[in-house]
DNA sequence: CAGTGGTCTAGACCACGAG
DNA sequence: TCGTGGTCTAGACCACTGA
């Protein structure tokens, strides 16, 4: 393993992958040194300014930490995985080592309620896609999602495209060339009503998470706007945070 | 406002300045384009590498997106504050507009028990300090936090020093100088057993948002672990992601 | 003191988007 | 075709750390 200049990635991305896979194999560990800048330059023959754009990616995702005068060292394992990444229910369950499916449970168009229409930023009388859908992990009931899209962004979804292991996002990226740039979300803890704690094979009074996200694409439009109700004894949220 | 080359302050954090402030100012709109990257280097005299640095600072933290071809543009008011922060409870509440206070319920000594000394990487015998505060937001209980933190970092910690308006991290980080750097937490949701409901003031099972972090310092050593049981009805987290 | 990361410069070539 | 951001280089000086 090592640099290939005729490779379309960029050079530190390769950097960054050296040394991600150094440590993910245990060559590097915990509180570790990694190798000085200079040591990096002359090893894999790069430039100072593209060492650091590497190293520097690896520690704000939070792989490293860097030590003035002393040196940059591997952070504690669970300590990975820096920023949160936008992901879909179904890539957040696969990451998490689960199967994710759905099944649809509504699957119409209507007009942009009030909230709705803010967070979308439509017009009140404008059609959107609404898609209600009880998902799973392994088998077993996770969650119910709510999700609000434009008309006027996709014009066509068959349930088909949202069930079983298909994901509304691989829909949009692949067949609507639509790109996702990031979401604004809250969270929030309620009670399962009724329809709720039975959909989701709980008890009546049950806790739930309640997310609540809206998604832009890199044009600045927003592209969705989606209430989940998760089961809390199957579903938490974990992050991170950084000082500065 | 211009770049100052005597300040102490680096030139890319300078420009960082300049343009938030233009952002936060409304000089520039959401969506406006902002100047080219050859037209900030030309104007105030900085090299490309140095404007880029400060842009993309910027685009990182949610301020600005880039199209390329196209441009760098300003993002929806909504989504700057990019990424989380490590904040304490006092933090978090001034930056909602609200007023924190605390009512010490415990301060003691003890000896850390098995999840405790396993997120603190401590012995079992080792000595923690256990902080129980009720915490106040305009004088309306918010939260129940129960802190622990290592005897071999701190060793003296009053009533006084975690009472009122007083932070345990501006304790930690005026008092002793230790650095933080970064935190791990998870979020769930459960109910007010009858204790937590009357200190709370609300009723019996109301749902509440429990909230597990883990703060290390900056040479990587945990610092605190942290157990807080919020009402859900006056707390809700927000928070940002991105694709990529 | 020597070595580390922190900042900065002046140049270069490229791929993408729009007219 | 031209201007945008994306990548990369070789060199420089600084502040902080530890011996």
């Amino acid at each position: 393993m090592g640099i290939d200049r005729r490779s379309p990635l960029p050079l530190y991305s390769q950097l960054e992958a050296i040394l991600t896979q150094s440590i993910d194999e245990g060559e590097l560990k915990p509180h570790d040194r990694i190798p000085t800048e200079t040591e990096l330059m002359q090893h894999h023959g790069l430039s100072r300014t593209t060492v650091r754009k590497a190293v520097s990616s690896l520690v704000r995702e939070g792989y490293l930490y860097r030590q003035i005068g002393k040196g940059t060292f591997v952070s504690r394992p669970k300590q990975r995985h820096g920023l949160e990444k936008l992901t879909s229910f179904s890539e957040d369950m696969r990451s998490r080592g689960m199967v994710p499916s759905s099944q649809v449970l509504e699957l119409e168009t209507t007009k942009a309620a009030g909230s709705v229409a803010r967070r979308l930023e439509t017009d009140k009388d404008d059609l959107v896609w609404k898609i209600v859908r009880l998902r799973f992990a392994n088998g077993e009931p996770m969650c119910i999602q709510t999700s609000y899209v434009p008309t006027a962004l996709v014009s066509t979804i068959r349930a088909a495209d949202v069930a079983g292991e298909r994901s509304l996002y691989e829909l949009l990226e692949t067949e609507y060339h639509l790109r996702l740039r990031e979401s604004e979300e809250t969270l929030d803890a309620d009670f399962a009503w009724p329809e709720e704690a039975q959909l989701l094979g709980v008890q009546e009074g049950s806790p739930l998470m309640v997310r609540d996200r809206t998604t832009y694409l890199a044009d600045g439009r927003p592209m969705e706007h989606v209430k989940t109700l998760y089961r809390a004894d199957r579903y938490q949220y974990t992050f991170h945070t950084y000082r500065d």
